[in-house]
DNA sequence: GGGCGGCTTGCATTGGTTTGCAATGCCGTG
DNA sequence: CACGGCATTGCAAACCAATGCAAGCCGCCC
C-alpha cells in the first residue's frame, strides 16, 4: 500500500535522459529542447510523477509559501482577508500556510513555528509582533506585513485604514446628525486601531466644540460591547449616539438595544461602526460605517509583499513602508441623518 | 543584508559537537546526554539557530503540514471550520496549507499543487474532489478527509452532518406547525448536502401526507436565494413556509422578503434554515435551523484524519470510514410553533 | 583483571531536487 | 576544412537534517 514514491531519477530512467534534464523540463525558463520535454512529460505522466516541492525548497531557498496569522475568524473582516490573500498568493504561485494565533505568548510560538518553515513573507493580520520575531525575521530577511493593526516594529510594513480620519469623520457626522451626547464604544485598549480611531475621534469632537459624552469597553468583543452598550443606555444619561470601534461590535449592540432595552435605532440612539462588513450592509442592520475596502487592503498587502520578496530574492535591502488606505463613511439607517444626506451616499468632512 | 542562515553544522561548532548530535537534541526521544542537549541549547540559542522544517521533512517524509481546500468564505460556516481545524492541527504540531479553491478545474490544478507539498494529510471543505485527485492522493498514501459536502471518492473519509435526518425533521416540524403550501428553496443541485437535505425533507413531507408546494433554486447564494423567495411569494400561491437549504440563503431571504415585499416573518411566512451559524443566532433573525455542530464537525474531522495518517505513517491501510454527525432541529422565532413548543427548544419528529 | 552491557557519540549516507561547469554536437562562416 | 559560437545535455556538488552503524566510554560483576 505505502507505494514508493516517484522521483526524477524514475522519470529520467524512463525517459532516457538525465535527471538534471528531468528538473530543468519542470523549470520554466530551464534549457531544455522542446522535444525532449515533451518525452521527459510523457514519462512523467505515466508514472504519476510531481516535483517535490519540499526538495526544491531546500535548494532554491524559497519555499513559495506564505505564513500568515490570524487571530479571531469571528469578525466577519478576516475571512475576507484570508480568502483575498490566499486568491493573490495563488495567482503568484504562492500558498498560505495559516497560523490562527490568539493573542499573547502562544502567538509568539507560533509564529517562531512559521519560521522553522522557511516561508518567503510573512502577514499579519491584526496580530501583534513581539520585537524578537520582528528581529529574527528581519534577520532572516523574511518580509513581514502588519495588515490592519500594527505595532511599532520598524522592519515590518504595515498596511492600514484610515483609522484616525474615520473617527474624525465620523465625529463630525454625528455633530452634523444632531448629536449631543455621544459615547464611544472602545475596541481593545492597546491596539492601534482602536488608538487611532479614538483619537480621530476625540479631535473630530473637539473640532465641532463638543465632549465625549460617555466611553465604554467592548474589546472588540460581541457580548462584552452589548453588556458595555446596555449599561450605557440605562445609566444616568443615556448617550444619544454610540460610534462602536468596529461593526462586529456595532451589529451586537443593535441587537441587544432593539431586543434586549426595546429601543429603536436609530429613533433612540444612533449607532456608527467601522469596517462596513458584510452584515453591517445587511438591510437589517443598515448600518453606517467607516468602509475601509477589504479589496484595497488585500491588494495593497499582497503587493507590498511580494515587491519586498522580490528585493529581498534580489538581495536588496526591502524599504518598510507604511500605506494608510483612503475610505468613506457610507450613509445608512442607523443614525439621524444632516439635512440633504441621502441612505448610501458618501460623506466626508468638506461636504 | 542577506544573512547566511545558521544550520546545525554551525552549532554543531559553536558547541563543539558533531552535528549529529546536534539533530538528536533537537528531537525529542533521542538519545542525548541531558549535559550535551543543553550545551547545544546555549549555542543554538548563541547563533539563533532554529532546526529547518523543510529539510527535515525531505528525510523524514512527514511534512507536519495538512492541505485544506475551501471554496467560499462568506457562508459563515466555513470561516469557523478553517479556524477549528487549524487550532487542532496546532495542537498536534500540524500546520493547514490553506487552498481557496473554487470549484472545477482550477480547483484540481490547486489540489495537485497541494499534493506537490508533500501534505500528511488532505481536508476538503466543501470541495468536490475528482476521481483523478482522489486515486493520486490514495497512491501517494495521503489521508483525505472529505466534509460536509461530499462526493463519492471510495478511498476518501467523509464527516457530513445529518443531512437527511434535519430535511425530514424540518417537514415534520413545519406540518405540525399548521403549514400546507411548503417550499424548498435549493442549494447547488449536485452537492450531497443539497441533495440528502431536500431528500430528507421530501420524504418527512410524504410521511405527513403532504407534497411539495413549490421549489426554487438559491444555489447556496444570498442574491440568488433573495430573488427566487421574492419570485416564489409573488407567485399565483405564495407558500406558507420556505425551508432553505441553508442558513446563508435563509438570512437573505428573511431580508429580502422584510425589505423589499414588506413581509412579516413569521406571520405571513415561515423561514428555516440549516447550519445553525452564528448570524441566524441573532436575535434579528432568530431562525429555526437543524443545527449541525461545527465543533463536532471539527473533532470529528481531525480525529479521522489523525488517527488516518497515524496508521499511514505504521505503514497499514488506513480504512475510509464515514461519520454522520447528529444534530438538532433548533427551535426559533422564524416559523409558526406547534402547539407547546417554546423558543429556543430543541424538537425531534418523536417529541 | 577481563569481559560484558548500556548509554552516548561521531561518521557517513540518505532524501529529491537545482545548478555551475564542462562536454557534446551541430551549424555557419571564413 | 577548421574553427567559433550556440544550444543542449550530463556530471557532480550542493542544500540541511535524520539515522543506521560502529566505536568509544564507563561501570559492574565474576
Amino acid at each position: 500500500m505505502p507505494k514508493r514514491k516517484v522521483t526524477s531519477i524514475d522519470v529520467a530512467r524512463e525517459a532516457g535522459v538525465s535527471q538534471s534534464a528531468v528538473s530543468r523540463a519542470f523549470t520554466p525558463g530551464a534549457s531544455v529542447a522542446e522535444q525532449t520535454r515533451e518525452r521527459v512529460y510523457e514519462a512523467a505522466e505515466r508514472l504519476g510523477y510531481r516535483p517535490n516541492a519540499i526538495a526544491r525548497s531546500l535548494i532554491t531557498n524559497r519555499s513559495h509559501m506564505i505564513g500568515m496569522a490570524v487571530s479571531y475568524m469571528d469578525n466577519h473582516f478576516y475571512p475576507e482577508l484570508v480568502q483575498g490573500i490566499s486568491d493573490r498568493c495563488q495567482m503568484q504561485g504562492y500558498h498560505v500556510l495559516l497560523f490562527t494565533a490568539g493573542e499573547g505568548d502562544r502567538a509568539d510560538l507560533e509564529l517562531q513555528r512559521a519560521l522553522d518553515y522557511q516561508i518567503d513573507g510573512l502577514v499579519l493580520a491584526s496580530v501583534s509582533l513581539s520585537s524578537e520575531i520582528a528581529e529574527r525575521c528581519h534577520k532572516a530577511g523574511i518580509p513581514v506585513v502588519m495588515v490592519n493593526r500594527v505595532s511599532s516594529a520598524p522592519t515590518a510594513s504595515k498596511v492600514v485604514g484610515a483609522n484616525h480620519l474615520g473617527g474624525r469623520t465620523i465625529a463630525h457626522f454625528l455633530a452634523a446628525g444632531g448629536h449631543r451626547r455621544i459615547a464611544y464604544l472602545a475596541g481593545i485598549a492597546e491596539t492601534s486601531t482602536n488608538r487611532d480611531r479614538e483619537r480621530g475621534f476625540l479631535d473630530g469632537l473637539t473640532e465641532r466644540g463638543l465632549l465625549l459624552h460617555a466611553r465604554a469597553e467592548g474589546n472588540y468583543d460581541a457580548e462584552q460591547a452589548a453588556r458595555a452598550a446596555i449599561a450605557l443606555m440605562r445609566g444616568e444619561s443615556a448617550p444619544d449616539a454610540i460610534f462602536c470601534a468596529n461593526d462586529h461590535m456595532a451589529i451586537a449592540v443593535m441587537d441587544a438595544l432593539r431586543f434586549e432595552l426595546g429601543l429603536d435605532v436609530p429613533e433612540d440612539v444612533s449607532i456608527v461602526g467601522f469596517d462596513d462588513v458584510g452584515p453591517a450592509q445587511w438591510p437589517t442592520y443598515a448600518i453606517t460605517s467607516f468602509s475601509q475596502s477589504v479589496d484595497a487592503m488585500i491588494e495593497a498587502t499582497s503587493d507590498t509583499l511580494f515587491s519586498a520578496i522580490e528585493a529581498a530574492v534580489g538581495g536588496e535591502a526591502f524599504e518598510a513602508g507604511s500605506i494608510e488606505l483612503p475610505g468613506a463613511l457610507v450613509v445608512r439607517l442607523s443614525c439621524w441623518l444632516p439635512a440633504g444626506v441621502e441612505y448610501g451616499s458618501h460623506w466626508t468632512i468638506d461636504a
